[in-house]
DNA sequence: GGTGAAAGCGCG
DNA sequence: AAAGCGCGCTTTCACC
C-alpha cells in the first residue's frame, strides 16, 4: 500500500520527498530530499511553470510532495489538469505532531507558532485596507496573528525538518507516520472532491422541492404549501397572527393556547395532544428544507450540474473532517434522489455498518464484541449474545456506552454491555476516566486530546480551595464528567475516522489505476482529471459515493470492499474484525 | 448597521 | 428539556 507508506514506500522503491515553496524572488523553489537526508540544490521554477514541473517530476519519480498547506496548493493544480499522487501536507501533520502525547521532543515543533494555524476554508478571509486607519481595537487586542502559514521553500524545509524529528522521537513512529501519511492523502481527496463534484440532478431536486413546497415561488415570498399550513395552525390555535418563524414568541402563544411546551423543538411538540401540532410540525419540515435547501441553496451550490460543497480535512478535532460553505455534512436524505450519474455513469454507495463499535472491538481486542459483529450485522449480534432484547436496545445501549449515557433508557442498558463486553467497556471507561482527571487520550494511530482549558482548570482548582463552596463542587464534577464524556467517545470516533481515512486513501489509489473511458460531453463537468476515470464523488464520515462509467461499476463495487478490507489490515493487522459495507450500485443515471 | 449568541434541526 | 459525542447552517434577537 504505497499511498500511505512514508519512511520508505511498501512497493520496495526508496522513497523521495520534493519540498515546494515560495523563494526569495516570488518565483517558486524545489529541493528533493532522498531517505538518508541528501538534499538536492534547490530548483527555481516560473510562477506559471509550476503546474509543468510537477507534472513531470510525478510521472518521473515516485515522490511525496512536501508543501505547506494542501487546500492552497492543489486546487490549482487539480485546475490545471494535474493530479499528484501522495504528499505531505505541513500544517496538517504539525497540528498532529504539536499536539501528539506520544512524541517525546515537542519543544521544537511548539517552537513554530507560525505552523499553528486553525483549518480554514479555502476562500481567504479579506484582509482590511492597508491605508485604513487602526480602530481602538486594534491598538488594545494582541497583534494580528496570520490566518495562513508561511508558504515559503526556506520555511518549508525547517519545518519539514522539525517535523521529521519530532516523529523520529515518537513512541511509534510507525503508527504515528501512517497516521500522518493518511490525514495528507486526505487533503489531496478533500481538493479532488470539490473539484470533481457530486453530479446532481437539479430537475430532480426541483421536483422534490415542488412536491413539499409548491412551485417555486417568487424572491421572498413563502411557497403556497407553507402557507395553507401555516393557515391551519393559526385556525387550530384560534389567532390570526401566529409568529410561526419566531421560536421565542410562537412559544408564549403555544403556552397561551393551553400546550404546556418549554420549548418549540419537534421532540417536546410531539408529545403533547393538539389539534394544532400536526401541522405546526409540518410547517417547520417545510421551513427547514426551504431555507436550509431550497432554492437559494441549489442557485448557490449547483453548477453546470455539480454540487461542490468545501471540506476541511481535520477540521474536527476528533480528525473527522468539517465542511465550510454547502453543507456537505448535512446533506437530509430527502434529497439523495438528487445525487445522480452522469449518462453512462453510475454511483457506486457504501457506508459502513456499526463502524465505531467495531473499531471499538478491534482497539480493546474484544473478542466477544468482534464475534457479535462477525459476519452479520453487530447489534443483532449482540442480541444473540443475550446481552439485550431487541435490536433497538443493543443500538441504544453501544451509543450509550461510546457517548456516555448515565441516565434513560440508554443509560439504564450500558451496564448490561459491561456484563457482556468487559474489554470494550473497560477501554471507553479509561479513556473517560482520564479526561475527567485532566489527561490526555489518543486515537488507535496517535491522535490526541489538547489539555483541558484554563477555565476547566480554575474551576478544578476553586473547588479544591478551602473556602470551596458546595456549588464550587458540584461545578467541578460536572466539568470533569463532560470531559469525560468527551474523551471517552474521542478515542472512539478519532480512530474511526482514521479507519476511514486509510479506506479512502486506498481506494483512491485503485480509481486511479482504471483504463481511462470515452469522455461523455456531461462527464466533462467533472473536470479534466475525473471524466475518464471512477471518481470519488462524496465523503462522509463513513460513507464514500464513487461516480464511475457503468461498465466499471461492478469492479468499483469489489475495490470498495476491497479497500474497506485493506484499511481494517493495515490499522489493526489480523484482528478478526470484520468492516462489512452496505454498498448499492445506483439504477438510474441522467436522461440521454 | 454590523456582530454574536442562542435556538432549532439536518447529518454521522 | 433531551438523555449522550462530533459538526454546519439559517434565522431571530439582543446589543453595541
Amino acid at each position: 500500500m504505497p499511498e500511505l507508506a512514508t519512511a520508505s514506500s511498501a512497493d520496495g522503491t526508496a522513497a523521495r520527498w520534493c519540498v515546494i515553496g515560495r523563494d526569495a524572488r516570488g518565483g517558486w523553489g524545489a529541493v528533493e530530499l532522498a531517505p538518508d537526508g541528501a538534499r538536492s540544490a534547490a530548483v527555481s521554477i516560473a510562477l506559471d511553470r509550476l503546474a509543468d514541473f510537477v507534472e513531470q517530476r510525478e510521472r518521473a519519480a515516485s515522490l511525496r510532495w512536501v508543501w505547506h498547506d494542501t487546500a492552497r496548493q492543489y486546487a490549482p493544480l487539480l485546475a490545471a489538469g494535474v493530479r499528484v499522487e501522495r504528499c505531505h501536507d505541513l500544517r496538517l501533520c504539525h497540528q498532529i505532531l504539536r499536539h501528539a502525547g506520544s512524541v517525546g521532543e515537542p519543544a521544537q515543533l511548539r517552537g513554530a507558532p507560525e505552523w499553528n494555524a486553525p483549518p480554514e476554508a479555502a476562500t481567504a478571509p479579506v484582509a482590511p485596507p492597508a491605508d485604513a486607519p487602526p480602530t481602538l481595537f486594534d491598538v488594545v487586542a494582541e497583534p494580528r496573528r496570520s490566518r495562513g502559514v508561511p508558504d515559503g521553500l526556506a520555511e518549508a524545509l525547517d519545518e519539514f525538518d522539525r517535523q521529521r524529528s519530532a516523529l523520529a522521537s515518537a513512541r511509534e513512529p510507525g503508527r504515528l507516520g501512517l497516521l500522518l501519511a493518511a490525514e495528507s492523502a486526505g487533503a489531496l481527496i478533500a481538493a479532488e472532491l470539490s473539484a470533481a463534484g457530486v453530479p446532481w440532478d437539479v430537475d430532480e431536486h426541483d421536483r422534490v422541492l415542488s412536491e413539499a413546497l409548491g412551485p417555486r415561488p417568487a424572491p421572498d415570498a413563502k411557497p403556497a404549501r407553507m402557507l395553507e399550513v401555516g393557515a391551519m395552525v393559526r385556525r387550530e390555535l384560534g389567532s390570526p397572527d401566529v409568529p410561526l418563524d419566531s421560536p421565542p414568541r410562537l412559544l408564549r402563544v403555544l403556552r397561551a393556547a393551553g400546550i404546556e411546551v418549554d420549548s418549540t423543538s419537534q421532540w417536546e411538540l410531539a408529545q403533547h395532544e393538539h389539534p394544532a401540532i400536526a401541522p405546526l410540525l409540518h410547517y417547520k419540515k417545510l421551513a427547514r428544507l426551504l431555507t436550509a435547501n431550497g432554492w437559494a441553496w441549489l442557485d448557490e451550490w449547483v453548477r453546470d450540474g455539480r454540487y461542490r460543497p468545501l471540506y476541511v480535512p481535520g477540521g474536527v478535532v476528533t480528525g473527522r473532517w468539517a465542511s465550510s460553505g454547502g453543507g456537505a455534512l448535512q446533506i437530509p436524505r430527502q434529497l439523495r434522489p438528487a445525487l445522480r450519474a452522469d449518462p453512462g455513469w453510475t454511483l457506486v454507495s457504501a457506508d459502513v455498518a456499526q463502524l465505531e463499535p467495531r473499531v471499538l472491538a478491534a482497539m480493546a481486542g474484544d473478542r466477544a464484541m468482534t464475534e457479535a459483529g462477525a459476519g452479520k450485522d453487530l447489534y443483532a449480534g449482540i442480541v444473540e449474545s443475550g446481552a439485550v432484547a431487541t435490536r433497538q436496545e443493543a443500538k441504544l445501549a453501544m451509543l450509550g456506552a461510546m457517548y456516555g449515557a448515565t441516565t434513560g433508557e440508554s443509560g439504564r442498558l450500558v451496564p448490561r454491555l459491561r456484563r457482556a463486553y468487559p474489554a470494550a467497556m473497560d477501554l471507553v471507561d479509561e479513556a473517560a476516566a482520564e479526561g475527567a482527571r485532566g489527561g490526555w487520550v489518543s486515537t488507535w494511530l496517535g491522535r490526541s486530546t489538547q489539555p483541558p482549558g484554563q477555565e476547566w482548570e480554575h474551576v478544578q482548582s476553586s473547588a479544591s480551595m478551602p473556602d470551596a463552596t458546595g456549588r464550587d463542587e458540584a461545578a467541578a464534577r460536572r466539568a470533569a464528567r463532560d470531559r469525560g464524556r468527551f474523551t471517552r467517545n474521542f478515542v472512539v470516533q478519532g480512530t474511526a475516522a482514521e479507519w476511514a481515512l486509510c479506506w479512502i486513501a486506498d481506494l483512491r489509489q485503485r480509481l486511479a489505476a482504471f483504463a481511462p473511458v470515452e469522455v461523455s460531453q456531461a462527464a466533462r463537468a467533472s473536470g479534466p482529471i475525473f471524466s475518464r476515470r471512477p471518481h470519488l464523488a462524496f465523503f462522509l464520515h463513513d460513507e464514500v459515493i464513487v461516480h464511475a462509467p457503468v461498465a466499471h461499476a461492478v469492479a468499483v463495487a469489489a475495490d470498495v470492499r476491497e479497500s474497506a478490507r485493506a484499511a481494517g489490515l493495515l490499522l489493526f493487522g489480523d484482528s478478526a474484525v470484520e468492516f462489512p459495507l452496505d454498498l448499492r450500485i445506483a439504477e438510474r443515471a441522467a436522461k440521454e
